[in-house]
DNA sequence: ACAAAATATTTTAAATGTAAAATATTATAT
DNA sequence: ATATAATATTTTACATTTAAAATATTTTGT
């Protein structure tokens, strides 16, 4: 049949090249995604926002706010409420009331939660380490340059808006 | 407080190269599409997906079935079902069944499909230059060079069960 | 021809996601 | 002090997504 396989096949021969290169770059997070989404299931029978969350904890072990979640995460305010409490309903994250501030929680890993992490962060990194084993070093050097200079490019871009964090403020120099 | 903005903080100091190459490249794509999800529902109340479809449409004329539509898009083919339905009681692409297999829908975009889609297509592509804006030619040539390669890379890597299409068999080399 | 396997799609159930409104608390400006 | 604005989070309503099961049809092997 003949038909590609993939978001890429969509670009017609006179598009920009920015186009091009924005569905190449779809293209790979989704196939990197879908790969590490699978892995996860198979293994471990979890998922990728719930990695992601015990993550963003593990990073930062002096404890996060809903909102400093939100933000890491790049993703709303009622999707971590919703993960959050999911997580801490299975013991794997602690969800306090700060002393300072009664508006605010702060969210942390149990050792239960730190344990079920370490397991799966070794094989998620491994897992990665594969994906990327194509490229030698200087190829993911050039890679790593490449990328951050897009990012800075994408966040100096426009009126920057942010992640949709609906009703939360943060880090919105626009705003 | 001090806190990173997005999912590379996530990164410790002594993981590896791989894995910061990869929330790097996942930060990229989440920050590329929350604008033009943003832009696309400011500017024609519509979505991401529902684009990425009639987008696909517009790339191959012939028509594509669903299995296809759910290949090129790398998402489930339940997904489709629903956006094509959505779609079509929009009036802007047509399902009809195929001559040669009962099992086969074809779907096309409508006269008004093609309106609407181009329309959104060319806001779309400036929004994507103006992103990418930030890179010039040879950044933009050196950052899709190297993107080809993590393609052939995450390809290649490990048993290829590719993305999600529950149901479908299509593209299975090892099964 | 007929059973079994493969294929194409839809349906289902549950997870994930957004955006906007609602609630509660804290900060600011008179 | 008190009204107003800003902030942090949750709730709500709904759209999207996946994975697996179900359905329908075609292909394959014998």
């Amino acid at each position: 049949m003949s038909v590609q396989l993939d978001s890429e096949s969509r670009v017609k021969d006179d598009d920009h090249v920015a186009l091009k290169l924005w569905l190449r770059l779809l293209t790979c997070t989704n196939l990197v995604e879908s790969q590490l989404r699978g892995q996860l299931r198979e293994s471990f029978d979890s998922t990728l926002p719930r990695f992601d969350l015990l993550a963003q904890l593990d990073r930062h072990p002096e404890k996060l706010t809903m909102g400093e979640l939100s933000s890491l995460m790049m993703v709303s305010g009622g999707n971590v409420t919703g993960l959050v409490r999911q997580l801490e309903k299975e013991g794997l994250v602690s969800r306090t009331p700060a002393k300072t501030d009664r508006r605010t929680f702060l969210v942390g890993l149990t050792r239960k939660g730190k344990k079920y992490f370490d397991r799966m962060a070794e094989s998620h990194e491994n897992w990665v380490i594969e994906l990327f084993a194509g490229l030698d070093h200087d190829a993911q050097e050039a890679l790593m340059n490449a990328l951050s200079r897009l990012k800075s490019s994408v966040m100096g871009a426009g009126a920057w808006n942010g992640v949709p964090r609906s009703g939360t403020g943060v880090s919105r120099p626009g705003g």
